[in-house]
DNA sequence: CCTTACATGTAAGAAGTTACATGATTTG
DNA sequence: CAAATCATGTAACTTCTTACATGTAAGG
């Protein structure tokens, strides 16, 4: 999955390791999250099947940083893996909800304290998301090479996943505090 | 983390690895899945690090079905993995919004497809949570062992995850709607 | 000069996935 | 008797996580 989100980015345009992980960061690790360890390894393997070149600047030893270009062979694998259709549901997995499913003989106030912390935590996430959603920040992060029209479609699926992490934040908290509620009143 | 569900199921009674792949599978899996190969290889070394206990019934090598009993020393371990609260978000990998993420230059007629695919999938899951709410087939599974107080705790955890997953559900058939018809109103 | 950001990597181990493999029992 | 379900496992591989490791450049 990193691997296509890594030839995602570099289609639209060349890029070191370093600025995909901060590229990353910022967008698409709130729904799929990658350390920089695999992030380097990932384009070392992408590079010896062909899927991208690679070349060092700073000519020297010195500084490494080494750019990475898509290949047509690149292209050609992302634009196969989007034309696969999802048949499946993509699945959860959350250790909230474990731990929430395993809390029938935990301490009411250690359920409850847990509780509320994530809810904080959810909050925080979602003021995050509406930070980003009204500056166009992020757009502006890739729209150095971005001139044509290419790019108004693609800010509009960035936009909608933005939309979905608000909705999740904001669902998560509904539930949690409907939780909460509950447990609070059986105290 | 399989290892804490593990653990959690058979705190309640002891079970075959058989069982547990069941259960798993009609409630946990939702938000952790995990398959059958992997539980087998846990169980095996929960019980090397003395979490579980296990004997062969069906005495001989026909049949050989494996029961599992938590130890103290499981219980133990259970206890304190619950007492450690999150003090992070989960991670969410949804691979539907990796894709939408890079739709920008697909055929509108294709993510279309995808999209509506995708809630049918949403709705069709909808509807087998809604029915387990009616029924209370979950709690029955469990429901052998169980008599005392203690399951009336659990049974409104485990139905809290329930509510969560109805309306995760409903979120993303709302979100993929919406994102449906801005698509069909460009085109 | 000290800290933060830049920049890239390796290694070991844990977890997760896919495929292979086998055999018994039950139900139609 | 054939198919489905019961029942458990191993092997190979990929992916993910954590820790180790190193050095430069820029700003206060």
């Amino acid at each position: 999955m990193l691997k296509y989100i890594l030839l995602g980015f570099l289609n639209y345009q060349p890029m070191t390791g370093y600025e995909l992980k901060n590229l990353i960061e910022s967008s698409t690790a709130h729904f799929w999250h990658a350390y920089h360890s695999q992030i380097y390894t990932t384009l070392r393997k992408l590079e010896a099947d062909g899927f991208l070149e690679s070349e060092n600047v700073d000519g020297d030893d010195k500084l490494n940083r080494r750019i990475y270009t898509i290949t047509d062979l690149g292209q050609r694998e992302l634009h196969d893996w989007l034309d696969q259709p999802m048949t499946e549901l993509p699945r959860i997995k959350d250790e909230l909800l474990v731990r929430v499913f395993f809390s029938g003989q935990r301490e009411q106030e250690d359920i409850l304290n847990e509780l509320r912390f994530q809810r904080q935590l959810h909050q925080q996430k979602l003021r995050y998301y509406q930070s980003l959603t009204g500056s166009h920040l992020f757009e502006q992060i890739i729209s150095q090479k971005a001139s044509s029209s290419v790019l108004a479609q693609d800010v509009s699926f960035w936009s909608a996943t933005l939309r979905f992490g608000e909705q999740y934040e904001e669902l998560y908290i509904e539930w949690l505090s409907e939780l909460i509620a509950n447990l609070e009143k059986r105290s």
